[in-house]
RNA sequence: GGAGCGGUAGUUAAGCUGGUUAUAACGCCGGCCUGUCACGUCGGAGGCCACGAGUUCAAGUCUCGUCCGCUCCGCCA
C-alpha cells in the first residue's frame, strides 16, 4: 500500500478522490462463517466471530463507520474503528450498499443507551479486526428494503434483488417450513411421496394444455400435466395405497393475482377412504401446517356447508365466513306484484348492510359500476333513515304488504342500506356475493388476522357449458356421483350431486378433491353423460378404463394449492410473492424474457413450421 | 376477447384549464463529521416525460394508435 493511499483525504485536497483502489475483490482465503446475521446476542460478548453478507446501510462518520450486515436471516451492526483497526477502517470508506463482505471481529456489548431494541441483534455489535471485500455491487435499481414500494415490473426484472428484501425472503423461509411440515405429517400417516411424469398426454376437459412437441415422434405432442390426477389414481390401482406429491401443475389459462400458469399442488390420494376420512386427514394437515408455520391453533373440526347453502347465502362457492352479511332470497315477496322489474326477475336477492346509511350517492354510484362487472344491469337500494323513513328510488313501486314483509324478513332497522339484484341466478349471486365482500371491507367487518376454514360439500356433478352446448364435469370427469345420483343425469343433469368437496379459507379455495369413480362401468357411463363418445373415451382415457378393470380399489383424495396457502400464511396479496420466479399477467418472465423465439434449426428438428402471421410476429421479436 | 388503473431523473411521486429553464424526496458522486442505526451536514451530477402519429403558434399535459405492468370479467378448480 502506498503512502498516498493510507493518508485520508483532507479538506484542502483540490481534486475529488476515488476509493476504487480499495475496491479489489478478494478470495474467501479459507474464511468460514461462524454465525448468521441474526444470531449474535449478549451471550456471545467477547468472542471472535466471522460474518458474511451484504451491506444494508452504511453510516460513515468520518471516524467510526457503522454498517448493517445483512443475510437472509437478519441484520448485525458492524463497527469499523480507526483506533481498533486503522487499516481496516481506512479501507471501509470504500464500502457501498450491497457490497458483499466478510468481517472478522469481536462481539461487544453496545455502549449504555446505544442498544437498538428494534433489532434482533440490537444489544451487541461486532468490532472489525480484519475484513475482506468479496464482491462489489452496482447501485441497485431499487432499494433492498421492505418499506419502499417498487413497481412490479422492476421487481420482476431484477427478481434476485427483490428476493433479497426481508419480507420476500421470509416468505420463502416460511414456504419451506410449510413444505417440510406437510411432508412430515403425510409421511407419519403412511403416505408415499412418488413422482409422476411431467411429459404426459393431453386430455380434453378442464383447462388448456401446455404442449411440448416430440422430436422423436414428429407431429405428436406431450402435454404438461394440469395435475397428476390420472397418475395418482393409477398408483392406487397399483396398490401403493397412499400417495402424495408436492408437484408443479400447468394450466394455460389467463392469470390472476392468485393464478399462475405453473403452480404447486400438495397432491394426495388414498385407497379405501370415504369423504370423512379424507376430510379428517386434510384437517389434520392444515392444522399441523398452521401450528408449525405461524403457531396458530385452528379448530379441531372445520365447519361444513353445502354448495347450495354457499350459493344461496354467500353468492359464491368459496364463501368468506369471517363475517356475516348473508344474502336473502326475497323473490316470493314481490312475485306477481306491481313492480315489474322485481316481479319478473328469475332471481331476486337482497343484501342488508347495517350502517350502510352513511354511503354517499357517489359511493352507491361506484358500487353500481362495480356490480356491472358481473353482468348486473343496475343496483337497487333502500336506506333506512334515522326517522325510520325509507329512502329509495324504487320503494314507491312497493305495496304496503310488500314493504312490511320485506322489513320483517330482512330485519331492516335504522341505519341500514339494503341492496337488491333482480337478475338471472348466476348474475344476482355474483353481483351480490362480490358486493358482500366489498361491504365487508368497507365497514371493517373482516377481521384481518382471523383464519376461518370451511368445507363446501355436495357440489353438482355437472354444469352446463353454453359455449360447447353440453354438460361438462364441474370437478373433473373422474369424480364419483353420490349414491343414486347417476339416475338423475338423464332427467336433471344439473341436479346430480358429486362426492366432491372444497376447502375454503377466508374466501379462497385452497383445496379440493373427491371420491373417484373406480369401476369401468361407472367411468364409461360418466363419459357418456358428458357426451364423450366411446371411441373418444377409448382414445383419450383408454388406459384409465383398462386399469379400472384390474381390481381398482375404491379411492379418493384431494389437492391443496400450496401457493395460495402460503400466500394466506404470509399475508401476501398475490401468489407472486410466494413464488420465487413468477410470471407476469401475460405469462412472460421479465428476467429471462421467456417465452422467446427459437432457431429455424430447432423448429425443423421438431417438424414444425410457423404460420405466416405468427412467423411475422416472431421475426419482429427477433429484431426487437 | 373485454373493462378499469398506471408508465415523468436510478427509485417513489407532483406537475391544475396546453404557455418561460419539468419539481420534490430518497438514492448516487464528492467534502466535513468518533456512537450512528432510514446518521447528520455542505456541495454536485442526473430527464428521448414508454413508443409512434396527429391537433396547435406552442404538447409531459389534448386526440388516436402501439407496447409494457397491475386489478378484474370471460377463461380456469
Amino acid at each position: 500500500m502506498t503512502e498516498e493511499s493510507t493518508t485520508p483525504p483532507t479538506a484542502t485536497a483540490a481534486e475529488e478522490r476515488s476509493y476504487d483502489e480499495y475496491r479489489v475483490v478478494e478470495d474467501l482465503g479459507g474464511w468460514r462463517r461462524s454465525h448468521t446475521c441474526s444470531q449474535l446476542t449478549a451471550a456471545d460478548i467477547g468472542s471472535t466471530v466471522t460474518l458474511m453478507g451484504w451491506v444494508q446501510f452504511r453510516r460513515d462518520h468520518g471516524g467510526l463507520i457503522f454498517i448493517d450486515l445483512r443475510d437472509r436471516e437478519g441484520l448485525t451492526q458492524v463497527v469499523f474503528s480507526p483506533e481498533d483497526a486503522p487499516e481496516a477502517h481506512e479501507r471501509a470508506h470504500a464500502i457501498r450498499v450491497e457490497y458483499v463482505v466478510a468481517i472478522k471481529g469481536e462481539v461487544r456489548h453496545r455502549p449504555e443507551g446505544m442498544t437498538n431494541p428494534n433489532m434482533h441483534t440490537g444489544e451487541v455489535e461486532v468490532y472489525v479486526k480484519e475484513w475482506k471485500l468479496l464482491n462489489t455491487s452496482e447501485t441497485p435499481p431499487f432499494p433492498i428494503e421492505d418499506r419502499t414500494e417498487t413497481s412490479e415490473m422492476l421487481r420482476l426484472k431484477y427478481r434476485y434483488l427483490d428476493l433479497r428484501r426481508p419480507r420476500l425472503a421470509k416468505n420463502f423461509i416460511l414456504r419451506n417450513k410449510a413444505a417440510q411440515s406437510v411432508r412430515r405429517y403425510l409421511d407419519s400417516l403412511g403416505f408415499l411421496e412418488i413422482e409422476t411424469p411431467v411429459l404426459t398426454k393431453s386430455t380434453p376437459e378442464g383447462a388448456r394444455d401446455f404442449l411440448v412437441p416430440s422430436r422423436l415422434n414428429q407431429g405428436t405432442f406431450y402435454a404438461l400435466p394440469q395435475s397428476p390426477q390420472l397418475f395418482k389414481q393409477l398408483l392406487m390401482v397399483a396398490g401403493l395405497d397412499r400417495y402424495f406429491q408436492i408437484v408443479k401443475c400447468f394450466r394455460d389459462e389467463d392469470l390472476r393475482a392468485d393464478r399462475q400458469p405453473e403452480f404447486t399442488q400438495i397432491d394426495i390420494e388414498m385407497s379405501f377412504p370415504d369423504e370423512e376420512q379424507i376430510m379428517e386427514m386434510a384437517e389434520g394437515l392444515v392444522r399441523t401446517l398452521f401450528k408449525e408455520t405461524i403457531d396458530l391453533e385452528l379448530p379441531a373440526k372445520f365447519p361444513r356447508m353445502t354448495y347450495k347453502t354457499a350459493m344461496d347465502e354467500y353468492g359464491v362457492d368459496k364463501p368468506d365466513v369471517r363475517f356475516g352479511l348473508k344474502l336473502m332470497d326475497v323473490k316470493d315477496i314481490f312475485a306477481g306484484g306491481g313492480f315489474k322489474v322485481f316481479a319478473k326477475a328469475p332471481c331476486l336477492k337482497a343484501l342488508r348492510v347495517p350502517g350502510g346509511l352513511e354511503l354517499s350517492r357517489k359511493e352507491i354510484d361506484d358500487l353500481t359500476d362495480f356490480v356491472k362487472i358481473y353482468g348486473a344491469q343496475g343496483l337497487a337500494w333502500i336506506k333506512v333513515k334515522e326517522d325510520g323513513e325509507w329512502q329509495s328510488p324504487i320503494v314507491k313501486f312497493f305495496s304496503d304488504d310488500e314493504k312490511k314483509t320485506l322489513a320483517e324478513r330482512l330485519g331492516m332497522t335504522t341505519g341500514d342500506i339494503v341492496f337488491f339484484q333482480a337478475a338471472p341466478d348466476d348474475v344476482a349471486n355474483a353481483a351480490l356475493g362480490n358486493l358482500r365482500l366489498k361491504m365487508g371491507e368497507r365497514f371493517g367487518l373482516i377481521e384481518e388476522k382471523a383464519f376461518a376454514p370451511v368445507w363446501v360439500t355436495d357440489f353438482p356433478l355437472l354444469e352446463y357449458n353454453p359455449e360447447e352446448k353440453r354438460w361438462v364435469a364441474k370437478h373433473h370427469p373422474f369424480t364419483s356421483p353420490q349414491p343414486g345420483q347417476m339416475d338423475q343425469i338423464a332427467t336433471n343433469p344439473g341436479g346430480a350431486l358429486a362426492r366432491a368437496y372444497d376447502l375454503v379459507l377466508n374466501g379462497n379455495e385452497i383445496g379440493g378433491g373427491s371420491i373417484r369413480i373406480h369401476t369401468p362401468a361407472m367411468q364409461k357411463a360418466m363419459f357418456k353423460a358428458l357426451g364423450i363418445s366411446d371411441e373418444e373415451a377409448e382414445e383419450k382415457f383408454g388406459f384409465l378404463i383398462e386399469a379400472l378393470k384390474f381390481g381398482a380399489p375404491p379411492h379418493g383424495g384431494m389437492a391443496f394449492g400450496l401457493d395460495r396457502v402460503v400466500m394466506l400464511l404470509t399475508g401476501s396479496k398475490s401468489i407472486r410473492d410466494v413464488i420465487a420466479f413468477p410470471k407476469t399477467q401475460k405469462a412472460t418472465c421479465l428476467m429471462t424474457d421467456a417465452p422467446n423465439t427459437v432457431s429455424k434449426k430447432q423448429l425443423r428438428e421438431l417438424g414444425i413450421q410457423l404460420r405466416e402471421k405468427t412467423a411475422e410476429v416472431s421475426a419482429k421479436k427477433v429484431e426487437g
